[in-house]
DNA sequence: GCAAGGTC
């Protein structure tokens, strides 16, 4: 009998373990779940069999535990050192799993394997679609052919879930890119600040703050404003005297009190012309008795926020306690999930069920069972998170102690209360008038306690009042004139503080509480005994110091215009990069603002911590470990390359890739300075972009047409490459001494991508974009002579060590421009001597345009051993040079040969014995097989003795042309020459 | 070492 085939698998994830069995429980109904391990002891699989996507499959239901990735700032740039504050700005980040949560991706990769559809199940939020996004990478990555299901639901109800089931949907990129644009504005602008002020400040008051951690974040600065400002609100009161009329009156037992209609005035004198009349004829007369009924409402469904904020009055327990707790009875399972924006109770949640459990409690049972006998009828309010329900019991315990005990007994009595009914009562307006002045009292009759009788925690009482009547008249036992004082606003309390952040969406409800432990923590508020918060010394100058910048830093309207921006991006008005790099922008001109103004900062702090040491400013402008970005490494593709110090104080162009990537080049001693220049970028180089370096050299280091100071793309330009004498390091050898660095062992990831045998191909992935084929006969590009001199223009020097115009010295000549207005030569090249006077230049004189090298190669190009980045293999080589050694092949980067390849000696430039050879004409030819003379590979003039000198004279007077016979130019630029 | 957001 054949076997039967085994179902379809479909791996299912939630974002907790919890909610993966409540789904599994579910979705499994009566028919239940096999339960095994995972990688993550956390994170459980649940396995049971599901008709669903149109027939039946095996459902594997794992979970993450919230997000799956944490973003960060490439691991260069995680050290404070090592980079300027500001360069956090643009500085690389990466996304990667969270080292605790490695097991969790295990089970995932595990599990996905045999599947072939994943369903999401995480929360209906946008974090729970960010969540999602990062599981599908997590799967992507072992397994590209996936079909990607999003269930959304509101609660793990069996309706709910069926309808997700059958209505799945694709994930929403808008909502993912909001939260990444959150995350990476978060990071950048937080440590960016965070960084600059710890850093400047632990200087400046090096005796109070030197251990101090003076963090900045976009939800901790408006808190700590929060308290600032109320504390600053009470400091500016002034206080105003009020007067006013108070009327008593003693009936029988009741002692009646009259309130003013006007409640006061803050003018003495016509408050006392009022109180005057009323005592010329003191006697009330009742002009009106209003009866109406009065309700008090019971409360909503309790969400995080009403819990920490009622735990802080009530129960005097603070939020980070209360958090604390409720997760502790969530995971015992005596409360549902605690951090919900849910005040709703679903139509088709259980009720019965979870009041029924709280009926056999001696406290509440019996309130709890008149509410099953009318049927619970809870009130709503008008929040949802479409991811949890409101925070409920689950299961009845009489086991706590201590606080856990008084919060379930909260959350118990506030679920009864709500599914109770409202409190009523009847309320007695009685108005009288005295003198022209009516005053009012009020009484209360409750009728119906209904919740009260429950909610212990709120109060409301009988007033009751003595019949009056109507046109009815009496003497108050006492009017009186009273003066009072306006009063400042209150500290902020703990539950106000989460009100206003809840109020001006600064965090989320399961974050309000982590923001104010910072702000604590930091130094930057105090908590008075009776609970109410003061800043510390620490907080309100940070506040004053941005405030006396003109930076709203402090206040809560950035972040509610990032949260704006981020509803744009879910609603596709505008776009995750647009929004980065806006707020970014915005965000970075305050840096540099703040930066520049950075004394207020110490000022404002001076006020509390005593004199401000002067900041150094070699300090603040000390030259970063780490420049911006040059250019993208052409090996690894994934990380920018970078100016970094080596330890001996020199430069060097290293990979941000490393250790996975060791791509590096190392610039020559000669090199005092080296930096990427703010603006000037290479038109040739690929990928875009990439910046010109700016150079300082040693003084005399630089051919003379060269400044000390110069720039230049260090990748394509003739000058830069000779001057900094590139080498490869290559591949699995050690560098040598003037490479030092521990880059140079061994193979990596990065280096065995670009081993050898793939050779001259990766030149195209730094230098300028693949030519195109070169015109046959010249007529290329001549890139060299673009320097600057003070009569000519200055040039560069050619080839640099095969290829180039070499004088009578035996050095390469350099190239130069006649500049001469009155000469008919005038913007002609020529070649001449390198050297200086002083320095014994020879008499070499070569026109340009009539040096064969200006049909060959001897315009600017690369060879592998010049490239920088080169840090591995040397090419294939084929054949031996001069000196015995495998030649290396190269390619021309540009001229007439532009892209032909050809080998040489595989030496530094200035100890090659000359060796050259075209790989498309292999065999005699170049310096190593006909020295002296042209050959095609590689042009030289080397006269020696008299003939030179005579040469260069007649050089000097110019050519005549072989067509016209005119003197001046040659037939290659006569204007007959067709 | 730094943010804020999930979660355990």
């Amino acid at each position: 009998m054949a076997a039967r085939p085994s179902l379809p698998k479909i791996l299912n994830v939630a974002e907790k373990n919890d909610a993966a069995k409540e789904l599994a429980k579910v979705m499994s109904g009566r028919r239940g779940f096999q339960r095994r391990e995972g990688f993550s002891k956390f994170n459980k699989i649940y396995e049971f069999n599901l008709h669903i996507l149109g027939r039946e499959h095996q459902m594997v239901m794992t979970s993450v535990s919230g997000h799956l990735m944490q973003l960060d700032f490439i691991q260069i740039y995680r050290n404070w050192q090592n980079c300027a504050p500001i360069k956090l700005f643009d500085a690389q980040v990466e996304k990667s799993v969270q080292p605790d949560f490695i097991p969790i991706k295990r089970t995932i990769q595990r599990e996905i394997r045999g599947c072939q559809d994943v369903i999401l199940w995480t929360d209906g939020d946008r974090e729970g679609e960010d969540i999602a996004q990062e599981i599908v990478d997590v799967c992507f990555e072992v397994r590209q052919r996936l079909r990607i299901h999003r269930a959304r639901f509101s609660e793990i109800t069996p309706q709910s879930i069926t309808r997700a089931c059958t209505n799945l949907t694709v994930l929403d990129k808008r909502m993912v890119d909001a939260v990444e644009a959150r995350q990476e504005l978060d990071l950048r602008i937080g440590c960016a600040f965070t960084r600059f002020q710890t850093m400047r400040l632990r200087k400046v008051f090096p005796n109070i703050l030197s251990d101090q951690l003076v963090s900045y974040g976009p939800c901790q600065f408006p808190t700590l404003g929060f308290v600032v400002d109320r504390y600053k609100e009470i400091q500016a009161f002034v206080p105003e005297t009020f007067y006013k009329i108070t009327v008593t009156h003693q009936a029988s037992n009741e002692n009646v009190s009259f309130n003013w209609k006007r409640v006061r005035l803050f003018n003495h004198t016509c408050c006392l012309i009022l109180y005057q009349l009323c005592m010329e004829n003191p006697t009330a007369r009742v002009v009106d008795i209003k009866s109406k009924p009065k309700s008090k409402w019971r409360p909503c469904p309790l969400d995080t926020v009403e819990l920490e904020k009622l735990c802080s009055r009530k129960l005097r327990i603070s939020a980070k306690e209360t958090m604390k707790i409720a997760e502790k009875l969530y995971t015992q399972g005596f409360i549902s999930y605690p951090r919900t924006e849910t005040n709703i109770f679903p139509e088709s949640f259980d009720l019965v069920s979870l009041i029924r459990e709280q009926t056999q409690d001696h406290r509440w049972g019996g309130f709890a069972g008149n509410v099953l006998s009318v049927g619970p009828t809870p009130r709503n309010g008008q929040k949802t998170d479409n991811a949890h329900p409101p925070i409920h019991p689950v299961k009845y315990t009489n086991s706590l102690t201590g606080n856990e005990q008084r919060l379930y007994e909260f959350v118990v009595r506030h679920f009864l209360a709500c599914c109770s009914k409202n409190a009523e009562g009847n309320e007695t307006t009685v108005e009288i008038e005295i003198g022209g002045e009516r005053f009012i009292a009020k009484g209360l009759v409750i009728t119906a306690r209904n919740y009260l009788d429950v909610y212990i925690y709120d109060k409301w009482a009988d007033k009751t009042l003595p019949q009056y009547q109507l046109n009815g008249t009496f003497l108050p036992s006492a009017i009186e004139m009273i003066e009072g004082e306006t009063n400042p606003p209150s500290l902020l309390q703990e539950a106000d503080l989460i009100a206003l952040m809840d109020k001006h969406g600064i965090g989320t409800d399961a974050t309000h509480a982590e923001h104010i432990e910072t702000i604590k923590t930091r130094s930057y508020v105090g908590v008075q005994s009776d609970g109410s918060f003061v800043p510390g010394e620490l907080g309100i100058g940070l506040v004053e110091g941005y405030d006396s910048m003109g930076y709203q830093l402090s206040k809560p309207k950035l972040r509610a215009e990032l949260e704006d921006k981020l509803k744009r991006i879910c609603d596709g008005y505008c776009t995750k990069d647009d929004v980065v790099r806006e707020m970014l922008d915005k965000y970075k001109r305050v840096f540099v603002q703040a930066k520049q103004q950075a004394r207020k900062l110490d000022l404002s702090l001076s006020k509390y911590f005593g004199e401000a040491r002067d900041f150094n400013e070699q300090e603040q402008t000390q030259e970063p470990l780490l420049s911006d970005a040059v250019r993208r490494c052409p090996f690894c593709k994934e990380k920018d390359m970078v100016v970094k110090r080596k330890k001996d104080g020199g430069y060097m162009l290293s990979c941000l890739g490393f250790p996975h990537c060791r791509s590096l080049q190392f610039f020559p001693s000669s090199v005092i300075e080296a930096k990427p220049h703010p603006t000037q970028r290479c038109n040739n180089c690929y990928p875009p972009p990439v910046s010109y370096l700016s150079f300082k050299f040693q003084r005399g280091s630089t051919p003379h047409f060269m400044s000390d100071e110069y720039t230049g793309c260090s990748t394509c330009d003739g000058n830069l490459i000779n001057v900094l004498n590139f080498r490869p390091i290559k591949e699995g050898t050690a560098p040598t001494q003037s490479q030092t660095s521990t880059r140079g062992r061994g193979s990596t990831r990065g280096s065995s991508t670009h081993s050898r045998g793939r050779g001259f191909n990766h030149t195209n992935n730094f230098g300028p974009p693949p030519p195109p084929p070169p015109p046959p006969g010249g007529g290329g590009a001549y890139n060299i002579g673009r320097g600057a001199g003070p009569s000519y223009t200055g040039v560069g020097m050619i080839g640099g060590g095969v290829g180039g115009v070499v004088c009578n010295c035996g050095i390469e000549a350099i190239l130069l421009t006649v500049r001469n207005e009155q000469s008919i030569n005038k913007g002609r090249q020529f070649y001449k001597c390198a050297k200086r006077d002083e320095e014994g230049k020879c008499n070499f004189f070569l026109w340009a345009d009539e040096s064969d090298s200006n049909n060959q190669q001897s315009t600017s190009y690369h060879t592998q051993q010049q490239q920088p980045f080169f840090n591995r293999g040397g090419g294939s080589n084929a054949g031996t040079c001069r000196c015995g050694l495998p030649a290396v092949q190269r390619t021309v980067q540009s001229g007439n040969n532009q892209g032909r390849l050809f080998r040489t000696c595989p030496k530094p430039r200035d100890e090659q014995c000359g060796f050259f050879e075209w790989m498309d004409n292999p065999g005699p030819s170049g310096m190593g097989s006909s020295a002296g003379g042209k050959s095609r590979g590689r042009t030289f003039s080397s006269r020696g003795g008299d003939d030179d000198e005579q040469g260069a004279k007649k050089k000097r007077a110019g050519p005549t042309c072989s067509i016209c016979h005119t003197l001046g130019h040659t037939k290659r630029t006569c204007p007959n020459n067709n």
